[in-house]
DNA sequence: GTCTATAGTCGGATAGAC
DNA sequence: GTCTATCCGACTATAGAC
């Protein structure tokens, strides 16, 4: 019933969560699939295309899942809190998986480069719009680069899926310090109007001394 | 004059750090040695065990090169910082490459796994140390977890590294906000006498409250 | 569009001479 | 310990029948 470029796109994603990029070939992929081998090669030209082509499905069909928990995100604290929650049921699904996977790929082979780029930007664009958002009216906006910051949060989830590939206890450990974190910055953050103004004030000879 | 077995090794560490996993077989590594493709068996059984031994030793002789300097450290923005000039330098040497070759790869090779949570181990245990020094005096002490932060901090490495290689861009805009963070984590950590019990106040109602 | 068959390449691993 | 030679399997990709 489905079409067979639809049921290789599954093949690809099923075959890369579980057996990883090294196992990716068209010919695991196809019997994945339960279809014909050439047809790979008739419907995406190289193994790559195709590849490609799962990452950009599988990714956009995660985030716009996500989308609205993330939109729903009012502080730092939640948001590292839904970024825990979204560790622990993407290893389960092994959707996380597959952009790490090629994401290692693409290091070295720089036709699977654009479409890992892609779906990192997709992750990237979600978080960095969460960040705008809640550190709008944060006493330490001024110090905060939203680009960049959504940057190092999707990198440490790529790295914290990866690291429970080999280490599942020190991955459950770092997801439940994020889960203390996310106290500690929304403490941070909701400081009392005295601290703040601490704060501001030494935020502002930090500056200034940047400045010369 | 070198001895065979090393030969091997170092051929196996810039095959991997240039070539990535994927191109890291017994004949390319053979002749990156210089040496005879046979020899990989002869000397270490199969390749992943000889990855497994690069793996190992490319680790070490980085996390030695950089112990001074971890040792050094005095505050978590310090740390940041040193963790922005390790991200910079080994970049362009290629050693953490390879931890995070041999990490993808490991997800769905066990034989692999071993040597490569070793590794990471080596890490982990290095930032531990420092985490445990320059934390002991914080004002949020009792809401850190070293271990955790540890692992999340050397997650987040990885992730940076393997983001860096689809993305150079995008990594060095991480990098230069990695900067800015070190400098507010010290603002945040060297807050006044005033800020410090607001801030010792506000957790002791948290700590109250996830106790019930 | 889908299949079979196959060319051509590469990689892991071993046997056996030296 | 090191080499040559080789087996065997898996892979990408294509040609050509249906």
């Amino acid at each position: 019933m489905a079409d067979t470029k639809e049921r290789l796109v599954d093949g690809a994603i099923r075959v890369l969560s579980s057996e990883g990029l090294a196992g990716a070939s068209a010919r695991a992929i196809a019997t994945a699939a339960g279809v014909n081998q050439a047809l790979v090669f008739y419907h995406f030209g190289t193994v790559d295309q195709l590849l490609s082509v799962a990452c950009r499905q599988a990714t956009e069909s995660r985030v716009a899942l996500y989308r609205a928990r993330f939109a729903a995100v009012s502080s730092i604290g939640e948001l590292l809190d839904v970024g825990r929650q979204l560790q622990v049921s993407e290893r389960a699904s092994g959707n996380l998986q597959i952009l790490a996977q090629l994401l290692a790929g693409a290091q070295t082979d720089e036709r699977l480069a654009p479409a890992v780029s892609a779906g990192l930007d997709l992750w990237i664009a979600e978080i960095e719009s969460v960040l705008g958002r809640i550190t709008a009216t944060s006493p330490v906006a001024d110090l905060i680069d939203v680009p960049g910051l959504a940057r190092i949060v999707a990198s440490t989830f790529i790295g914290l899926q990866l690291y429970g590939g080999v280490s599942p206890d020190g991955a459950a450990a770092a997801l439940a310090t994020l889960e203390r974190l996310a106290v500690l910055v929304e403490v941070v953050d909701g400081l009392g109007p005295v601290a703040r103004r601490a704060l501001r004030a030494t935020l502002r000879r930090v500056d200034t001394k940047a400045a010369r």
